[in-house]
DNA sequence: CGATCGATTGAGCCCTCTCAAGAGAGGTGG
DNA sequence: CCACCTCTCTTGAGAGGGCTCAATCGATCG
């Protein structure tokens, strides 16, 4: 039978606390599902039928603006959970998702939501937990827009995904899938002109190395310090 | 006995779905306490002893970065919750809430969420809505200061502010509580002195009427024209 | 009635955006 | 396999929105 491997997921925040026949039964109703680079999971504003948890691959979450202006929400990495709009009580999805390489998600019916909360009410408490970790990050995010410098932001945001999608490699650590200059202009609120020259900059002093939607990190301690500079600090 | 009349709290969002029984279940184990004007319901970092329903009054809740600047997360209205750490898994209290008027909370032991939960899993669905909720309405704000200028963003939160606590008064919609220049630059991402000026210019117009702390919107609908103006829209 | 806290307003600057070209890298189709 | 085309990145020049610095005014409260 094409059931999903129990150890797949087992350790995911999503199922903790589930044993083998639990999980068993939650992942009976699952659907693994191929979404090829550039494709979309779902798109922003559509009817919210599935929610989905990211196996394997990147997905980068969207928004865009009625003025055509759009941000990135966040990226989700392998383990993370994606498309919760019916637990939060939505009945469209309120972002796009995007697969940035190509990805596996496993996929459950929205409608299938509630009757499996009320057999596993552990699958409400740990996604209570997801989302509420979501708000705070939602929230730093705030605080560095209200508080700091573009270039603080930025080198916040890489240092971010460096911790979350980071792949050593031999000059330091890579970001583990493709990402523009536009793409962090999103997350950070700025323009690509910005981050470009920013970048550029960096890269002159050995900070990073970067190419065509790709950046590494050669020195991520010097890019704390510059992430924790105030704004008016000059000393260096 | 001082138990809390069931009725005023049985249509709060966080109590949908349950019966008298329930609730009266619920709210045995509550708290209700009176909370100063100014003074804080808790303290960011400190331990999440108790989360919180607001049952009157309005409270301010607030981050402080570690270099010292402050922003304004939220204005808390009466029957939302606040203080709901433990539910999503923090130990300390993200943020600072203070009331901005006197206030009466009612109060549970954190300790409790697990035990309340487990006999009432509604509550966990009921503030899985209320957390994603909050989640959506902080990526609206991350949207808003990413394509916006300030002055666009200062108009939305007005709006906001009316919606949320408006009072009808004779010259317009007053925001039914205390509310500084400052507090506005910190839930917008600026500084006192540009909301000050642009106040000053739209009193001026006779799209708001304001003083020490206190702010009526005279005209509503011209803010949101304000508002929903692209950032070069010179026309008028 | 004094003191404290909030609001106002001016002057000047600078960080970041906008506008504008152009170069490089990759993919694709003939 | 090469030529072309598209998408990404780079870099310059100039402008401007909003911030910083500074001083004063006004209102509320004890």
């Amino acid at each position: 039978m094409a059931t999903i491997d129990i150890s797949l997921v087992a350790k995911l925040p999503l199922f903790a606390g589930f044993d083998a026949d639990e999980l068993d039964g939650i992942l009976q109703e699952a659907r693994s599902i191929r979404v090829a680079k550039n494709t979309a999971v779902f798109e922003q504003g559509e009817e919210a039928h599935s929610f989905f948890v990211l196996l394997h691959g990147h997905v980068r979450a969207s928004k865009v603006t009625p003025t055509g202006e759009q941000i990135v929400v966040r990226y989700v990495a392998p383990g993370e959970t994606l498309g919760v709009a019916m637990a939060i009580g939505l009945a469209r999805y309120p972002a796009t998702a995007t697969a940035v390489d190509d990805s596996i998600v496993l996929a459950w019916l929205s409608a299938a939501w509630p009757r499996l909360v009320e057999r596993y009410p552990a699958l409400a408490t740990n996604t209570l937990r997801t989302v509420g970790t979501r708000l705070q990050e939602t929230h730093t995010r705030v605080v560095e827009m209200s508080t700091q410098q573009v270039e603080q932001r930025i080198a916040h945001a890489l240092l971010r995904l460096a911790k979350q999608a980071g792949r050593k490699v031999e000059s330091g650590v890579a970001i583990d899938f493709p990402i523009s200059r536009q793409d962090i202009a999103q997350m950070t609120g700025t323009t690509l002109h910005t981050v470009s020259r920013l970048l550029s900059g960096w890269e002159q002093k050995g900070l990073i190395e970067s190419g065509r939607q790709k950046i590494i990190l050669r020195e991520p301690h010097q890019l704390v310090v510059l992430a924790e500079q105030a704004p008016d600090d000059t000393s260096s």
